[in-house]
DNA sequence: CGGTCCCGCTGACAAATGTCATGAGGGGGG
DNA sequence: CCCCCCTCATGACATTTGTCAGCGGGACCG
């Protein structure tokens, strides 16, 4: 029996490098290749993998969106995501787009292809390190409105700038701004902008 | 007559990959693996390798530095780096270090092989892709106290801080912010950050 | 139904930041 | 040698932020 993989990573030599080490276990077979989000997503319908390897950033849309789309679209399709840069907001995500793995670039291949056997037997898997980092950074304490107004803070944007993107009030942009640093502890914005960022809640 | 390899990436499951995929080449044979920046250095040390292959962003110390350290102890081994993220002012400095090869991890495995030969005879290879970017960004403007100062900025420190972090009068330190925003076509510092951030300048 | 929380706004004040003019000193190049 | 640019500084000013208090409205919950 064996298992049809769906590997999707924007890093041709990681990609290929992968495929190829995974061609070498009998029971698993990589039946599609994408190198962004989109077409992550066309290889899924074209090929109904059982198990879809996606790297969480991916040019077009992230793993968890293709994650999600592929829930919707082909539910007996598992889903597990493989990354760099594992903060712990995305983890949370993950686990809400029906991923049931996730994993960070550090194991080994020969571990990757034990997980992919763990999640196409029904099981979930979270590198216990990332578990342990997503559960010690809590949930997010920003409003929805906090947040927004601090992702459009991220560029740079003056407080003009803010309120015209969110149509709000120069006066409300700064209080929210005010609020979210005070919550993150931070003593401005951008300082505020890296702690979110470094979380994962923007 | 065979090529011998050091490979040095942070991440197991590509560094992994690469080294079995290499394997496959007759000529080429990985002599080493390091996942580090000073972890590559003491490889480099203890095997003399002809070719390391270095990932730009690794813990400790960075694809340059190491490539800048492995000239002067060992003038014999030519580097090469691989890079997710390619930044103008990167390969300026990673030609400044003697790196001979520098290409994104968008090329194939079997490409990459082709390289490490062409750097390990001798000759030099820019991807042309990043070779253009960084002709059309062009040089930095930004004079050595404006890229400091604009450094010490980037995480958002009040002037205060950074005043006290170069030893500068606060007045100074808004005028370098000030000038180098000009330069940069950013209307405050921390969109000049962004910008000298891109184009790999700070 | 009252309490609590988020939303959205206003106004006012303090603090930080951006901008400009100005000046002294030093190094490099024509 | 003179000019230009970088360095470092000061002072003054306008603008932008940060902070605080307060108000009305709506949603949810006990």
């Amino acid at each position: 029996m064996t298992v049809r993989v769906l590997l999707a990573d924007d890093e041709h030599l990681i990609r290929g490098a992968l495929a190829a080490l995974l061609a070498l276990e009998d029971d698993l077979v990589v039946v599609a290749e994408a190198a962004t989000g989109p077409e992550a997503l066309a290889m899924a319908r074209a090929h109904r993998p059982d198990v879809a390897v996606l790297d969480l950033q991916m040019p077009g849309a992230d793993g968890v969106t293709v994650a999600t789309s592929i829930r919707d679209e082909l539910p007996s399709c598992r889903t597990m995501i493989v990354t760099s840069h594992g903060r712990p907001g995305h983890l949370k995500r993950a686990l809400a787009a029906g991923v049931r793995g996730f994993l960070p670039k550090t194991v080994s291949a020969q571990r990757l292809a034990e997980l992919i056997r763990t999640v196409h037997a029904g099981n979930r898997y979270v590198d216990p390190e990332l578990a342990a980092e997503a559960i010690a950074a809590g949930d997010s304490p920003l409003t929805a409105r906090e947040a927004e107004v601090l992702e459009c803070a991220a560029d740079g944007a003056p407080v003009a700038e803010i309120a015209r993107r969110t149509s709000l009030s120069p006066g409300t942009v700064r209080n929210y701004l005010s609020s979210a640093a005070a919550k993150l502890g931070a003593e401005n914005r951008h300082t505020a902008v890296r702690l979110a960022r470094s979380k994962g809640w923007v």
